[in-house]
DNA sequence: TCTGGGGTCCTAGGACCC
DNA sequence: TCTGGGGTCCTAGGACCC
């Protein structure tokens, strides 16, 4: 008799230090260097090799406090750069596509592959497989974790990362409890700040413990969303894969600004080049928004300054995804929230309730929808083919002094064939 | 001087209705 | 003049994720 088996199994495909990795693909000089990936307008540090994290950087360290160590120790710096960070997650993707077409993008350097169809006991090699082709092909390393459940294997991840073979399966292992008793409760997926807190204080230090802790006292003390994680860690799946790419509900745009803004002027064309930003965005999404909000705050961290912080929600009278119109419905809020006499350190807007805009022909629909539909059009193409904001409103200003700023880009863009790296045969 | 950006989901509480 | 219970829907804010 065959003893065969094929249980559920989840991969979770993980990019290390994603960013760093892909500045690293087109600047081998940096291998085996510490490297740190700054946030937009080069604040924190979001990405951090090993090297780095070894030196003592922490995740999301604000860039100016650890400027000692990276000195002192010539790390490379590098501003974000989006686009190459998405193109090179795609072509990831596409890779990880090949063994399965379940698969949940869950982030931009992370997805969930079902690998069910394959047997337990050849789960591993099957792991091994995908790491080398994703490195051969991409030259991004992973680390991968396979278990029962999205959550186990969040946690087999988390170890697998720590070893050298960079793939751990918790699959055909009937005792997992030694090994959930070496993870730290706010390791669990799910568990953060807050539920941490709470667990302590209720003498659960450890995923293990929160796996045997009864159901009843979980769902009593706490919410539904930390007794389906117990339950994922007794091997009980509970959090699906969500294999189609759903559409989203809301789309934000957001920025904090290169110097403070005190002036309404600078905030309206702010609000008015992340509203092209956004309107552009769910145009190409096919979505129209139902209602957009404004908001503005000065640094929560500027103690010596008075804070103020304050949004603004309006409903656009039809759902539109016509820049113009949420354009003007956007200064409108702003002027509302807008006071005199702060210093303004970020500004977004968000549009939501969105859907698809598909058939939303209503009764106000005219030639003029389909004009503005025509002009919306040649103004995604021309920023497309032109680069964007080629064509912008003039509210968006020409000057742009709060724009943001990227010292340390290494102006790497995959679809420039000016970057392309080389290869050269032996 | 300098502290990211973009998402989802859940819940409590208020408004409103019968 | 006093007094009720139950339901739905919406929203703001919080918590979490990367």
């Amino acid at each position: 008799m065959s003893s065969t088996q094929y249980t559920k199994k989840i991969a979770l495909i993980d990019c290390n230090s994603f960013y760093v990795s892909c500045e690293r693909l087109f600047n081998p000089k940096i291998r085996n260097k510490p490297v740190v990936v700054l946030s937009s307008n080069d604040g924190c540090i979001i990405s951090r090799s090993n090297e780095a994290k070894t030196l003592g950087i922490k995740m999301g360290d604000p860039y100016f406090k650890a400027k000692d160590i990276i000195l002192k120790n010539n790390v490379h710096v590098f501003s974000s750069n989006y686009s190459l960070y998405g193109d090179l997650s795609r072509r990831v993707m596409r890779t990880l596509k090949r063994f399965n077409s379940e698969i949940e993008i869950y982030s931009i350097d992370e997805a969930f592959l079902d690998l069910t169809n394959f047997p337990d006991d050849e789960v591993e090699d099957v792991g091994k497989e995908i790491r080398s082709i994703v490195l051969q092909w991409t030259g991004i390393p992973t680390s991968i974790g396979i278990a029962k459940t999205k959550t186990l294997s969040k946690i087999a991840n988390h170890i697998a990362k720590k070893t050298k073979s960079g793939i751990v399966s918790l699959i055909g292992i009937k005792d997992i409890d030694p090994i959930l008793k070496k993870v730290e409760i706010n390791d669990v997926w799910g568990v953060g700040k807050q539920l941490t807190k709470f667990f302590v204080q209720n003498g659960i230090h450890n995923a293990k413990q929160l796996k045997n802790i009864s159901n009843t006292w979980i769902k009593k003390s706490s919410n539904v969303l930390s007794s389906r994680t117990a339950m994922e860690l007794r091997g009980i799946s509970c959090i699906a894969l969500e294999t189609q790419n759903s559409k989203r509900k809301s789309c934000v745009v957001s920025r904090s600004f290169a110097k403070k803004v005190e002036k309404l002027q600078e905030l309206q064309e702010s609000i008015t080049s992340y509203c092209l930003n956004a309107a552009e965005k769910i145009r190409s999404e096919s979505l129209i928004a139902k209602s957009i909000t404004i908001f503005i705050r000065t640094s929560p961290f500027q103690n010596q300054f008075a804070y103020y912080s304050n949004s603004k929600t309006i409903d656009l009278p039809i759902a539109t995804d016509n820049s113009i119109e949420i354009v003007k419905t956007a200064l409108t809020g702003l002027k509302d929230i807008f006071k005199n006499g702060y210093r303004y350190q970020k500004a977004g807007i968000m549009l939501s309730g969105l859907s698809s805009s598909q058939g939303s022909k209503n009764l106000f629909s005219s030639i003029k929808d389909v004009k503005i539909k025509n002009l919306m059009k040649s103004i995604d193409n021309t920023n497309y083919r032109f680069g964007r904001s080629t064509l912008s409103l003039a509210s968006a200003g020409i000057n742009k002094k709060w724009n943001i700023k990227r010292q340390y880009s290494s102006k790497i863009d995959t679809a420039d064939f000016n970057f392309l790296p080389t290869i050269k045969a032996i």
